[in-house]
RNA sequence: GCUGGAGUGGCGGAAUUGGUAUACGCGAUGGACUUAAAAUCCAUUGGAGGCAACUCUGUGUGGGUUCGAGUCCCACCUUCAGCACCA
């Protein structure tokens, strides 16, 4: 054997043999239990590798080499998450196309990776940016379409007209374009979107479920944001709605209308007249007006429209007008003939009447377990230029089922446009005006109908109002105003009732130009303009408030609308301070708010102004405190601040602290040495250090004190004062002087409220406050001025028949009275997947002149991403735009007419949302994979990777896997027991710290730092290096890189290398080293499988150092050992097995077991403690009976001498861990 | 501001979950080998005191529970990460 270790030699050596051997190739067949263990795949970058990856991919190095010695089937591939921006900016720099230098970086990784011996199956290698690979990627993005998942819509982004670009957040510097200094604009562009808000909830309960760390579970919470509240709506006074947007109409010019009943045509010719003047609706020609007489007739008209459905293509279009039951006719705008008939509906507003309804058809829906569900159905179609029609009509005692509904492409409800909501009546029983006061929801309907969208049917609770989310509904009665985000649908359409709105837009414009950072960096300074001429009504009791838009309100948010309560939200306070809003408290606290009222030298309770203050505020429901202070001509602060510590010891941020003349100083004092977080401080003609600074006061106190009160004056007034501190744990503190006071000069008024941002007053002819201030009637309004909202539960007050009650439990009762509903909001958004950009998988999608949008035919994919592309900088038109290739001859996969292609590419995050899957069948030409294979190996049982993932990445793959699962594309899985379908792709995951550099920081370019692996490995060898890296602490901490370290493990190979060159097999065996063996294999066993391989090396080290003492040493104790370490360092223990003669490879030999029995040691050293404290040892059989014992201890001469005759109170004996003496 | 982590020698970090604090490694100091250095081997290494046996002290700070606390509870300080006007 050589006797030096050359790792050179090795490492290269057995990379190849393992290769060729293919002894780490996963069999899809095998019989064997399957463990999936995945690494987050590296994007290829051109800097290649980075001392961070190796981490990781140690990691599920070991545990993968240590499965396979466990006999599991290990499954453990590798690939390249290839597609993103940094390629494509390469390319605009640099000039190489991006599929040139990722193919390039790809050999690089892949050598830099292989050089580190990880035991991945190469055979399963893909490649995100392969035609083979994201074609599956589009048929996912086509799954999602199918499903309603992927839409498309407009979205603000970030625009700079200049460079006619979409620029991300960080490119905005100061509301300007980074490159070009214009300004930015909020633009709206047409996006596409992925639902994750649809499996919001689940994505939430899922996460209970995984073994995932508790901080990367509350991150996926905390991003989630469920809260629960009320949606209410407020309705608005004197609004008359405007037709202000007109709607383009791509593909219909002609509509026929199927009625008998003129005023509805006339009806609908009128709107379509504002909102699509080109638009030609006519009445059907050859219309045949169905009988009102039952079931059969419209079953049979439904069915008839079917046939057509299919033949032409045309989309079917079904309006709800009311609910009905068993010919029961419940419209509750036609109560006589309802269902409700025997209620005395002259009694009952309309509003009650359709609560009625509503808990009458849930009552019904609940009867039949909620399978059924009941609509009157009118019948439309609609027809393409000189197409045909079909139309049934009115059969108003028809039950539709779900299913029936289904057949249908496009539901909405249209109630609205036959019976007017505000009147009650019928359309041709209703005025025009009346008519109009419904627009919204008419225009809604039609806008639906013509751009062929689903829309999700309104309720009916939902007509002209302002609906606002809110999770403190009992706080309703506390609302004096509302907030819009300024992008509110309700501000552009209610624009002629505005009477400023041209101050309106001008905010609006300014609100587009902030960025982000604008937004929230000023977010104290509370901005917005009122929309004058607009009331909403509070529907609890009926009070007007104003209405204002401004950006604190988000859009994206909830309604993009508020109900203010500033006398319980803090951010509703700033803006009801700004804006001189009323401010109603709603809420009140259990407990009264403390006053703690502090004389001053030589004065006590009863003197001047503090009686009257005590009675004063004891009228508003305050609890005064005002103690006598000991020896008040002597004081001595300690004694003060022990005494007032008794009675502030409760007080919270809600108090308050009255503080006269020296009293201010012990105020101070007590606030900094408790720490005490309060809400106002009062300083009236306050005594402090500052007193001393200036000579003139100096001399007045002199002057007009007695020697004693001169000393303990200067005492008291010593005390250093963090200013600082109290300014940050008082609210707001008020600082009161007078003009004549004969020890307080002018400056130090100004420095000490200065240093306090104290708000302060200056009395006139006050003197000290003392003799001749009796009352003082001027810090009444300011102590009761609120300066805070109160944000805690408690008693219901001004809430008219809620008064008294709990506030959590007003909740649900105002939320009833106000007709709300209870509803759960999400602070997580959909996923804009849509990226101007190049490098990306193309979106599957044509715009054809008559179809639309149209998705491309799952046999046509992929789209492939053309080559010619050349220029990749942003024009404003999407670099795809400009192939040739990519853009000629492109058909309409439904009508074959020239069609026009998606030029946007696909969010990389959407290609390495499903790779996982991959894996498991990467050259499957039919499916993304076979589902056996999945089966046979999802879900992945161990994750490991960073945590910048813990978001995006992470959230979109359940989200796919959930959508999978919805599409039956999951087996079952056995493990969740018969019928039982995973849907969490990651079981267990990990996330592996940041190797920071040698300085503590994080390794990048720009400071220096960075370590590159390649230089290291070649010096000391990649075993050594896996274990430095596994050695430096545990996995999932952050911690700096240092060279020494990896001398040191260097050093331990050496040592290794050098013991077993000098040895062999043979019998030196002793119980001792079996027993040392035993606790090491347990030990290894139990951290590999938690993932603590820093403490696994040091055991095995430890075994080392006593295995090493054996010249001759018995063949278990070497192998066993040779095995466990070659999960950490595999070339090295290769290399010995094969020259100590043994056969195959290590890495497929079966891991060491352990017997328990032989590592209970049977003797044991006993410690012993006196009072807690360690006095003696002693060498005891580990389950040695107290009685044996206790003497024997006793006997000890450390013993002895601690216990020094004392008596013995307690002798407590844990069996195998310790004794302690108590005396 | 909110949420979630983390604070242990000169450094990276251990501590069987409440039972001898500082395992293992690095560094440092002393010694051996060497002409010398490197490498290697041996010894020492939390702080203070003592010739020594040993004693006191010690896990961010202050309290508490317990026979016993790095570990549990309360408050605070520092630090890292994520979110950030989410109604």
């Amino acid at each position: 054997m050589d006797l030096a270790y050359n790792h050179q030699d090795i490492e290269p050596k057995w990379q190849k043999k393992w290769e060729d051997s293919h002894v780490f190739k996963a069999d899809n067949n095998s019989q064997k239990e399957k463990k999936y263990v995945l690494d987050m795949f590296p994007y290829p970058s051109g800097a290649g590798l980075h001392v961070g990856h190796p981490e990781g991919y140690t990691a599920t190095d070991i545990y993968c080499r240590y499965l396979r010695m466990k006999g599991y089937e290990v499954i453990h591939p590798m690939g390249w998450d290839a597609f993103g921006l940094p390629a494509e900016n390469y390319a605009i720099q640099i000039g190489v196309h991006p599929q040139k230098s990722i193919a390039d970086n790809i050999v690089n990784f892949t050598k830099q990776i292989k050089s580190l011996g990880f035991s991945y199956d190469w055979d399963r290698e893909i490649n995100t940016s392969d035609p083979d690979y994201y074609k599956w990627s589009q048929w996912f993005f086509l799954l999602l379409y199918k499903n309603d998942l992927a839409y498309k819509k407009k979205a603000p982004v970030n625009w700079c007209e200049s460079c006619k670009t979409v620029l991300a957040n960080e490119q905005v510097v100061d509301g300007k374009c980074e490159r070009c200094k214009n300004e930015v604009i909020q633009k709206d562009l047409e996006q596409w979107f992925f639902k994750v808000t649809e499996y919001a909830d689940e994505l939430l309960d899922g996460l209970d479920k995984l073994e995932w760390s508790h901080a990367l579970k509350t991150m996926q919470k905390n991003w989630i944001g469920k809260s629960e509240g009320a949606e209410i709506k407020f309705q608005i006074t004197n609004f008359k709605s405007q037709i202000n947007n007109k709607f383009q109409i791509p593909n219909i010019k002609k509509i026929y209308f199927a009625t008998g009943n003129d005023a509805k045509l006339k009806r609908v010719k009128k709107i379509l007249a504002k909102i699509a003047p080109d638009l030609k609706v006519e009445k059907v020609p050859d219309y045949v007006e169905v009988e009102e007489d039952g079931k059969d007739a419209f079953e049979n008209s439904f069915k008839k429209v079917i046939p057509y459905k299919g033949k032409y293509d045309i989309p079917v279009i079904s309006m709800d007008t009311a609910v009905f039951f068993d010919g029961e006719d419940i419209n509750p705008l036609e109560p006589k003939r309802s269902a409700l008939k025997n209620i005395d509906e002259s009694k009952l507003s309309q509003e009650e009447i359709c609560q009625k309804m509503l808990d009458f058809y849930k009552n019904i829906a609940q009867k039949n377990n909620g399978q059924k569900e009941f609509y009157y159905e009118d019948y439309w179609t609609i027809l393409y230029p000189d197409g045909i029609h079909q139309q049934v009509k009115n059969k108003r005692d028809y039950v539709l089922t779900r299913e029936e509904l289904s057949k249908v492409d496009i539901y909405f409800p249209m109630r609205s446009l036959y019976y007017s909501q505000v009147t009650g009546k019928s359309a041709d029983q209703t005025n025009e005006e009346d008519y109009f006061k419904e627009f919204e929801n008419v225009s809604r309907a039609l806008k639906t109908l013509l751009g062929l969208q689903k829309i999700n049917p309104p309720t009916s609770e939902e007509a002209l109002g302002i609906k606002v989310f809110t999770t403190r509904p009992d706080t309703l009665y506390g609302a004096t105003y509302m907030v819009l985000a300024p992008e509110h649908k309700l501000v552009q359409d209610s624009k002629n009732q505005i009477e400023n709105f041209t101050e309106v837009e001008k905010y609006i414009d300014i609100t587009k130009k902030k960025s982000d950072l604008e937004r929230t960096d000023l977010n104290k300074n509370k901005t917005g303009v009122e929309l004058k001429g607009l009331k909403a009504i509070n529907p609890v009791n009926q009070k007007e408030l104003p209405i204002y838009i401004s950006d604190y309100v988000l859009a994206s948010y909830g309604t993009g609308a508020i109900m203010c309560v500033p006398a319980h939200d803090q951010r509703d306070f700033e803006f009801a301070q700004k804006f001189n809003l009323p401010i109603i408290d709603v809420v009140e606290s259990e407990r009264k708010t403390k006053v703690l009222i502090i004389h001053g030298l030589g004065s006590n309770s009863n003197e001047n102004w503090f009686q009257w203050l005590k009675k004063e505020l004891e009228k508003n429901n305050y609890e005064v405190i005002v103690p006598d202070m000991p020896d008040s001509e002597k004081p001595v602060l300690k004694i003060w601040l022990q005494e007032l510590e008794k009675i502030v010891f409760d007080f919270t941020e809600e108090d308050i602290i009255v503080s006269h003349s020296l009293g201010s100083s012990a105020a101070m004092n007590l606030i900094q040495k408790m720490n005490l977080k309060i809400n106002k401080l009062f300083l009236v003609a306050p005594a402090t250090e500052f007193l001393f600074q200036d000579k003139g006061v100096r001399d007045n106190i002199e002057s007009a004190s007695t020697e004693d009160n001169k000393k303990f004056t200067k005492e008291f007034l010593s005390a250093k004062i963090d200013y600082k501190k109290i300014e940050s744990n008082i609210h707001k503190i008020y600082a009161y002087f007078s003009d004549d006071d004969p020890y307080i000069s002018l400056n130090q008024k100004k420095d000490l409220a200065k240093v306090l941002e104290a708000d302060y007053k200056i009395f006139k002819n006050k003197g000290h406050f003392s003799d001749t201030c009796l009352e003082l009637p001027e810090i009444i309004p300011d102590i009761l001025e609120k300066i805070k909202a109160r944000e805690a539960n408690g008693t219901m007050v001004n809430s008219e028949e809620f008064d008294g009650l709990d506030s959590e439990k007003a909740q649900i009762k105002i939320t009833k009275k106000a007709k709300g509903q209870l509803t759960t909001q999400y602070k997580i958004r959909d996923w804009l997947v849509s990226r101007q950009r190049y490098w990306g998988t193309p979106i599957p999608i044509v715009y054809c002149q008559k179809c639309g949008t149209v998705p491309v035919s799952e046999e046509d994919l992929p789209v492939l991403l053309p080559e010619d592309v050349k220029d990749f900088r942003p024009t404003g038109q999407p670099p795809l735009a400009s192939s040739k290739e990519f853009n000629a001859n492109v058909k309409c996969p439904k009508c074959g007419t020239d069609a026009i292609r998606e030029h946007d590419t696909m969010d990389g995050f959407v290609d390495n949302s499903w790779y996982y899957y991959r894996y498991l069948d990467p050259k499957n030409e039919k499916e993304f994979c076979a589902k056996e294979n999945i089966k046979k190996y999802m879900p992945i049982d161990t994750y490991v990777g960073g945590a910048e993932h813990a978001v995006g990445h992470l959230i979109y793959s359940r989200f796919f896997t959930k959508v999978l699962r919805d599409n039956g594309y999951l087996p079952v899985d056995r493990s969740l027991g018969e019928g039982g379908k995973f849907d969490e792709p990651f079981l267990k995951l990990i996330n592996q710290g940041l190797i920071l550099g040698t300085d503590g920081q994080k390794m990048s370019k720009s400071l220096g730092n960075v370590i590159n692996p390649d230089e290291i490995i070649q010096e000391y060898g990649a075993d050594s290096f896996r274990m430095y890296e596994m050695f430096m602490g545990p996995l999932e901490d952050s911690k700096p890189w240092n060279i020494d370290g990896i001398k040191g493990l260097r050093r331990f190979l050496d040592k290794n290398w050098k013991y077993f060159s000098s040895i062999n097999y043979g019998d030196d065996f002793s119980d001792q080293i079996n027993s040392a063996l035993h606790k090491a294999i347990k030990k290894v066993t139990d951290d590999i499988q938690n993932f603590r391989f820093n403490t696994a090396i040091s055991s095995l080290m430890i075994y080392f150092k006593e295995l090493s003492s054996l010249d001759n040493p018995n063949k278990v104790l070497v192998n066993s050992y040779l095995i466990m370490l070659s999960t950490l360092a595999p070339h090295i223990c290769e290399e010995i097995w094969q020259k100590l003669e043994n056969s195959g490879f290590i890495c497929q030999q079966e891991w060491p077991k352990y017997d328990e029995k032989l590592i209970k040691e049977d003797k044991i050293t006993l410690p012993i403690q006196i009072n807690g404290k360690l006095r003696a040892t002693i060498e005891v059989e580990i389950d040695v009976p107290e009685n044996d014992l206790k003497d024997k201890i006793l006997e000890l001469e450390n013993v002895q001498k601690f216990i020094n005759n004392e008596k013995i109170k307690k002798f407590i004996y844990v069996k195998g861990k310790i004794v302690n003496i108590v005396l």
